[in-house]
DNA sequence: GTCCAGTACG
DNA sequence: CGTACGGGAC
């Protein structure tokens, strides 16, 4: 009985985990809360900028009663500088409905405010330790290149190890554009697609982003910080920015002024 | 100027 | 299915 390459390609992989997998701090956990925040942490956000606000949430709101208990608005300026602050404002959401319902089944993870495919699946592999693989597009990207004939599975009872080494290797080998194949990538033997040269070809084209100066997106954050450090804003200063965030329910409007979300 | 562990909305 | 959403880092 023979043992398929692309099994054999993963307990590669998964060793290479062991032995030179960077210890974040949501590693050191399995706790759900935590493995939650770090997720929603880490939508479209890098690594680095995460640990340090990883580290001050689980210090100020360690369980998900604890964040329901504070206000919208505390957890939108606790955010300042994350980027995407309705991301606080559903981790607020999501943190009042396990505080009322219990945590969820694994098949309603979806269910809950601003977790969505990647996010659930993220949960059951790093919180639940289920056999799944999160698919972000770093994995999908792996995924593509060195096992295009599909995800072999990870070896029993390390499908944690299998994804977080998957994410890993997206982020510091397989990268979209610059490759570094050659740098010690744990995947290189029996890649199809470094073999054939073929690497920049599988990456898809990420959308050009619309300018930042002078965006919607900009006034709503200049208008956010001002609330995190002072405590209110006049919505006159910019009505348009002002109504949107209200409309997101990422602030309150108090007459003239715009006010932390849920404030008193 | 480009990138970044996605999601929700029309 | 296209689009909007932050802002620091390289």
């Amino acid at each position: 009985m023979t043992v398929a390459p692309d099994v054999l390609a993963v307990r590669r992989l998964v060793r290479w985990f062991d032995r030179e997998g960077p210890d974040l701090p949501w590693r050191r956990t399995r706790d759900r809360w935590a493995v939650l925040v770090s997720e929603v942490m880490l939508q479209a956000t890098p690594v680095a900028r995460v640990i340090p606000y990883y580290e001050s949430w689980l210090t100020r709101w360690p369980r998900a009663a604890d964040l329901a208990a504070s206000s919208v608005g505390d957890a939108v300026a606790a955010w300042q500088g994350l980027g995407y602050p309705r991301r606080a404002r559903n981790l607020h959401a999501a943190a009042t409905v396990i505080a009322q319902s219990g945590w969820p089944d694994a098949s309603r993870y979806q269910d809950l405010p601003g977790v969505g495919a990647y996010t659930a699946d993220a949960l059951r592999c790093f919180a639940d330790e289920q056999p799944v693989l999160p698919e972000d597009v770093n994995v999908r990207r792996v995924v593509a290149r060195r096992f295009p004939a599909g995800w072999p599975g990870a070896p029993r009872g390390r499908g944690w190890h299998a994804g977080q080494a998957m994410m890993d290797l997206g982020r510091e080998f397989c990268r979209a554009r610059a490759p570094r194949c050659d740098d010690g990538c744990p995947l290189r033997p029996g890649c199809p697609a470094a073999d054939a040269g073929v690497v920049h070809e599988v990456t898809p084209v990420t959308r050009r982003q619309a300018r930042y100066e002078g965006s919607m997106r900009q006034r709503r954050g200049f208008l956010l910080k001002a609330l995190a450090e002072d405590g209110r804003v006049r919505v006159s200063s910019d009505p348009e920015a002002a109504d949107s965030l209200v409309a997101e329910g990422l602030a309150d409007r108090r007459g003239s002024l715009l006010v932390p979300a849920g404030s008193a």
